[in-house]
DNA sequence: ACCTACTTTGCAACCGGTTGCAAAATTTTG
DNA sequence: CAAAATTTTGCAACCGGTTGCAAAGTAGGT
């Protein structure tokens, strides 16, 4: 069905390597055959297959993208901005989704046979093994939104995690809240780790503020609005900081359905600053997380990584900032 | 670095063929020989390199998933279920991100390029020429949530929006509201333009209700936000039924910004049934599309084409259902 | 043991490109 | 204008596999 080189080059009258060079640039083509070339090629309708030419080049342009978070909102712009960003590069996403149910191996094995020039892992928490087989297969990797120090193996973009939670807790603790505590994710969660050691060794030195912690199932709205109600028949505390926004936004729907109000009764503070914090009906105040700088630091790294894959492994950490809108009650004046 | 089927023929002390074979389902090879080649793979970590036999098969297994919807959180649960129900086929999602900027041409020769065995595209309105190219170019085509009617030479599967539009308002008559109104998304949007034919042609039947209209910019919160505030200024119809679901919780935050209360002074009914419609805090009454349904079945025609790529073009509806949850006043009894 | 029928294996050509090398063509230089 | 230097072009081998075909091997039947 499709149009080969040697067609092309027939219908030109000129060799098949004549085709090819026009084709592939900084190849040394006259003027005169590159516009015989181009003629034949526009008429038959040619565009060179991509696979064909990785095999010898050894690129394909193909760059794994692989996340097992495909439930949280903010992953849409994660993905948003990955494709644009790497498509604007010439490069091509092939999109791995992670379940639980499928086993890390395959997918690695799967990335391999399509010869994926890197990967970039798009998840809090990386399979173990994964970031080795890829190393072991001499496949650039990077990690981002990952724990900087989960894996010196590999590459790092992200936040830090720990001072987040600590930023959250100097927060709380600047509006005078004396009982506070941190709601987390699920524990086992590299993400849900560091925020709340982060928060907890920042409380630690504010003995005078009561400071408990609890984890809910999942990052969902479910989960933070079942463990909020759990924690309001149980006696809450002033005010939260909750392991992400969505965790948030199931926490206030809570709050607002047991008749308190926000943030005079209960104070809450989020982490990500996912687009929908700023609806006018959330309004939630939180953690910013630059994503758009991780997501494209993490292509830079990526791009600079195909040119030298034994680039020694880095960490690259974007500083967080605090959003304030209206679910902590304001600081005092200074 | 890779490991090549000559390297593994040599260490088992066979043909090249004998180990293509023994990696080949359906071929011709004795129990013996295939335990032979299996062990000396297994001792070099040999996987067999998909793109280099795909120009043999002619089969590449990459199937272009194309969307140019990165903003509405629904399509993150679009992309769970293709990318799973893809990867559970042994078929690999290529992305891409068709933005406004990029040219679709460009995104067509691309995909071409990399000579995807298949096109699934997840948006309502296809580009004009899109489908038209890759049938030219004998590459199968299935439109998800497409308009049925719009081009009769592509595989649609999707729902009715026209019928959809009559459904809500059917819902909207049965309640008993004296003034009605549609609120789409963009007017170019074909999935707007039939929900509110549909809409319309049902209340039309209905003279003695007010039916009137109006679009939002983009299919967003905010969008719908300030619609609804416009709205609210201009003085409104006693109920709504938002072109989806997220213009739908945008209405709902203006009107219950404004002091209103919903479903008491005004009803509102979505589309979609997003996740986020059945939150306790947002609680929409919405036309639910089966979006399981229809990306399976996308994804069953999508395989069957494979194998039989003139298959002559269908289109597969989905029906819709009401899901009544608290935005709408309840209806009275029969 | 011999012949037939069937299965297994290797050879060699091919898929659609790229690229080192040397010959041919063109340009520069004396 | 010839010789030297430089650029352009084609040949042929190669990238990592697949596959039609014929030769070799195995089994079954008598």
């Amino acid at each position: 069905m499709a149009v080969t080189l040697k067609e092309v080059a027939e219908r030109a009258g000129v060799s098949r390597s004549a085709v090819s060079r026009t084709f592939t640039d900084g190849a040394s083509v006259s003027d005169k055959m590159r516009r015989k070339v181009e003629k034949a090629a526009r008429e038959l309708g040619y565009s060179p297959n991509a696979l064909a030419s990785s095999l010898t080049t050894g690129r394909t342009k193909l760059i794994g993208l692989v996340s097992n978070n495909f439930h949280n909102p903010i992953f849409l712009e994660v993905f948003d901005l990955f494709t644009r960003g790497l498509q604007d590069r010439g490069l091509r996403p092939l999109l791995v989704n992670l379940t639980d149910e499928t086993d890390p191996e395959h997918s690695v094995n799967m990335l391999r046979q399509y010869s994926v020039d890197g990967v970039v892992v798009a998840s809090s928490t990386l399979p173990p093994g994964f970031a080795k087989a890829f190393r072991d297969a001499g496949v650039p990797v990077v990690h981002s939104f990952g724990r900087s120090s989960s894996a010196p193996q590999v590459h790092v973009v992200g936040i830090d995690n720990v001072e987040s939670g600590r930023m959250a807790a100097r927060a709380l603790i600047a509006r005078n809240y004396t009982h506070v505590a941190f709601m987390g994710g699920p524990e086992t969660a590299t993400s849900t780790q560091d925020r709340h050691a982060g928060f907890m060794s920042e409380m630690s030195k504010h003995p005078n503020i009561r400071a408990t912690y609890s984890f809910a199932e999942a990052y969902s709205f479910q989960a933070g609005r079942s463990e909020m109600m759990r924690l309001l028949q149980a006696g809450p505390a002033e005010a939260y900081f909750c392991g992400d926004d969505v965790l948030s936004i199931g926490a206030l729907s809570a709050i607002s359905d047991s008749g308190l109000s926000v943030p005079k009764d209960i104070g809450i503070i989020g982490l990500n600053d996912m687009e929908m914090a700023g609806w006018e009906s959330i309004d939630l105040t939180t953690v910013h997380q630059p994503i758009r700088q991780i997501v494209s630091s993490s292509i830079e790294l990526m791009v600079a990584m195909l040119d030298e894959p034994d680039r020694y492994p880095e960490a690259r950490i974007f500083p967080c900032s605090i959003v304030e809108r209206g679910t902590l009650r304001p600081a005092p004046k200074t």
